[in-house]
DNA sequence: CCAAAAGTGTTACGGCTACACCCATGT
DNA sequence: ACATGGGTGTAGCCGTAACACTTTTGG
């Protein structure tokens, strides 16, 4: 039976984020450089200690606020719970990590410790702090294909190609700008705004200008094999 | 900067599972009967504190077999961390979530308080226990999908016709065998071991049996829209 | 008129559903 | 023979990838 009496332990909880933005062409997270042991030097994850009146995600939200000025998180969502017992030195602390995105257009003003590196190519980060980043680019990665959460990653209106090169970054590999389009059309995600851009000095069409047609998440692609019967509605 | 001295928070952290398993053709989660307030009487999930010498998947399987014994599961994943702050009575409380299935071949002898309950059917539950219920079933069905997960719902052998009573108590809808066979097969999932069932006292012709070809989960469609571009080997 | 950039039309293909049909057994 | 349950063949559909082609601009 609990037996809770004998063992009863308290421990430390903070919360992390592996903040992404596609910047320069590269899919990049918000790193900062500790000032202090241990781990001096080292670059780790935006966060921090999860207080007693607040849950996880109000709680990354609020921090990422106070510490890095980033107002335009245009999406936040768990990841995992990071437990290992000797996963920072000293008392323990158990990390709810979260995956967040910001648009394209957003440049934070950053504190003189703060930095954007591209997750394919890390300094040395502290703790488990690289393992949580390489979660969040791969959610990132699976979330692009079914789900409409580019929106969180474009500015609020742009033109295909644009649309395209963020793709791109984040996914590690070229997408066509044509089967973009058509993909995310087909299933309602874009919608054209009606003006177009101009374009360059060395001329071309104008693209069209679209915008996403909902913010906010959600599963576009059942891409549900065995999916339930077709209702028979005709 | 870092005041962490003024504010240092300790709290708990508890580890909860939502077992699964199809038993007489219905989705069923093991839940515990509370004995004491608060929420006396109410159904709760297993799991319990997590201990300062192991992480949360660890704690998770440890409980598991001390409180309820089911040895068998076959399959545990986190789900997501759960933390609002009146989440439970009393002091502070943080719980990471998982989902256990347990092969539908197994009847582990439970205590008094336990007992199987169909999750479309659920008891008064306490706390937020009921919103882990729907999120470990669907996350299973979503995984029942794309994955080979089913592997932890069916015995170590079975005939088609019975994986399909699996797949369909755990999906909430009718599956066609015929389909099905088709799909696991083609992704190479499921392998004929050769022997064949006796047909019951009805007659009809008999059942081959087969297992699935690999035990632990894996990703099997990429269900990737936008997928990187086919590798040229022609 | 040509180059550049954007956007459309068209074909091919893979993977799934649906359903008709064939197979093997008990009575 | 025939009923019962298991398994296969095949046609059609849907959505995407690939690529040729058309459109619209600047020089």
């Amino acid at each position: 039976m609990p037996d809770a009496t004998t063992e009863a332990p308290l421990l430390g909880h903070e919360v992390l984020a592996a903040v992404l933005q596609v910047r320069a062409g590269s899919l990049q997270v918000l790193l900062w450089q500790r000032a202090r042991e241990p781990h001096m030097h080292r670059w780790s994850l935006p966060g921090g200690r999860l207080r007693l009146d607040e849950d996880v995600e109000h709680s990354i939200r609020r921090q990422l606020k106070e510490k890095v000025d980033v107002r335009q998180l245009a999406h936040v969502e768990q990841l995992a719970v990071f437990s290992a017992p000797d996963r920072v030195p000293g008392p323990r602390m158990v990390a709810s990590a979260f995956l967040g995105l910001v648009p394209s257009d957003n440049d934070p003003e950053l504190p003189e410790d703060t930095r954007w590196h591209p997750v394919g190519d890390l300094p040395e980060t502290a703790f488990d702090h690289q393992a949580i980043v390489r979660r969040a680019r791969d959610r990132l990665r699976s979330k692009l294909s079914y789900t409409n959460i580019g929106f969180a990653l474009a500015p609020p209106t742009f033109t295909v190609s644009a649309l395209r090169e963020l793709y791109s970054a984040a996914l590690g590999y070229r997408v066509s700008a044509t089967n973009l389009q058509r993909v995310l059309s087909r299933r309602g995600l874009l919608e054209p705004t009606g003006d177009t851009t101009r374009p360059g000095r060395s001329g071309g069409r104008p693209a069209a200008l679209f915008r996403f047609a909902d913010r906010g998440m959600q599963v576009t692609d059942p891409f549900a094999v065995l999916r339930p019967p077709a209702a028979k509605s005709r």
